[in-house]
DNA sequence: CGGGCATTTGAGCAAGATCAAAATGGGTGG
DNA sequence: CCACCCATTTTGATCTTGCTCAAATGCCCG
């Protein structure tokens, strides 16, 4: 029995739209299949900030499920395809199919662990370090889901949500963007991110997380 | 049959003693019996950010039974007293025991609401605002597990921990909780915090989260 | 009494924010 | 095909929040 048994249907979204609303109160729980997308959460006054960016294989919405009150929003960064299941998917696995219920626990630690990365980088990272580390950890994360080509990956990110993601203002995540490509680090075009010493860019961002183990699902 | 009959020991750690270390390959997965504790990781240089706060009731040690490596640490704040479970535990609960795995799954996805919460406050809350942001929540948190006691709860916290979590520097903390308690806003004295005016804090810290709905386990 | 940690205070500094505006660069409707 | 619009990126100038460095004070405990 594989997890897809119990997929009642598909979503698609454009870039730019709403996924899951901030705080919205039923939800359902997906699986993206193909596309990028990312959580995040703002404050009244309109701050916002990007919890982690989600890629194919990643699970959305377990929070809403299970919290009752999705806590968070989805927005897509580019064009997205959701594997969508039943409103009893999350009871029914735990009930009857352990292996794909631990999956989905495994698939919350996993998250959980680059949430606390994030929190490492935002609080105690320098801007550099911290634009570094993040493109350092896209960039593997997509090597991990087959997104390399030529050196480089898709990069649908704007400089807005970096900044958003790093805790830093647009205009200085600018400046530094531009320090790493003058220095040669990165190379940031059409949408398309390439590193040239991944060592390099590790010393900068001063970021050494080793890859996850083998994920689940899919 | 309730997740206590999976129990093999007892811990006993004194405050300030590691609880777990960062990065430790072979772990248990335990509950936190009573005291205080939080979980950090740190930076090769030394810098180090707490990732959230636990208290009785929380879960231990699951990333590192998951994910084979535990991405963090674990620190006493008091003299903390931990159930333990067997090396077998959590895929037992996924064989035998639906409820408790939904339970530990449960309690994964609170949390990573907490760090979600804490990556919005440390990359978009002032530092007026993340102080007050956090003591409020941990107000709250140790009122929901009972630990009220005339107005006031037990603080184990330094400043620096209060620092570490909010990305600030000792200094700076320690400024501004001086104009929380000149403001009337707080009252923190012999290891104990009382809040006033909830409302007022809540403002100042631009901080609305709702309490998490029944916690399980215990 | 002394050592070590935690808190507090002062002074100067700097990383990064803010404000403002110009340049780019598609994308679209006429 | 062109003109226009709007989002994104870039640049310059100035300001401020919060950091660093340094030292004093207070406090608990052996």
């Amino acid at each position: 029995m594989s997890i897809s048994a119990a997929k009642v249907g598909q979503r698609l979204c454009s870039a730019g739209a709403t996924v899951l609303a901030e705080g919205q109160a039923t939800t359902r729980v997906y699986v993206l299949l193909a596309g990028w997308a990312f959580r995040f959460k703002s404050l009244e006054d309109g701050r916002r900030q990007i919890l982690n960016f989600l890629l194919p294989g990643d699970l959305l919405g377990l929070q809403g499920e299970l919290l009752a009150r999705l806590p968070h929003g989805v927005e897509a960064l580019t064009p997205v395809n959701l594997c969508a299941f039943g409103s009893d998917a999350v009871p029914s696995f735990f009930r009857d199919h352990p292996g794909i219920a631990l999956d989905v626990t495994w698939l919350a630690a996993h998250e959980e662990r680059l949430v606390d990365d994030a929190v490492l980088t935002v609080g105690r990272r320098t801007a550099m370090e911290r634009v570094a580390a993040l493109l350092v950890h896209l960039f593997k994360r997509a090597a991990s889901v087959g997104l390399v080509e030529r050196d480089s990956i898709p990069f649908p990110l704007t400089q807005l949500h970096i900044a958003d993601a790093l805790g830093l203002s647009v205009v200085h995540t600018n400046r530094v963007l531009q320090r790493l490509r003058k220095g040669g680090f990165i190379r940031l075009e059409d949408q398309r991110l390439a590193i040239g010493d991944l060592g390099a860019m590790r010393r900068v961002g001063q970021y050494w997380e080793q890859p996850a183990p083998l994920r689940p699902l899919l």
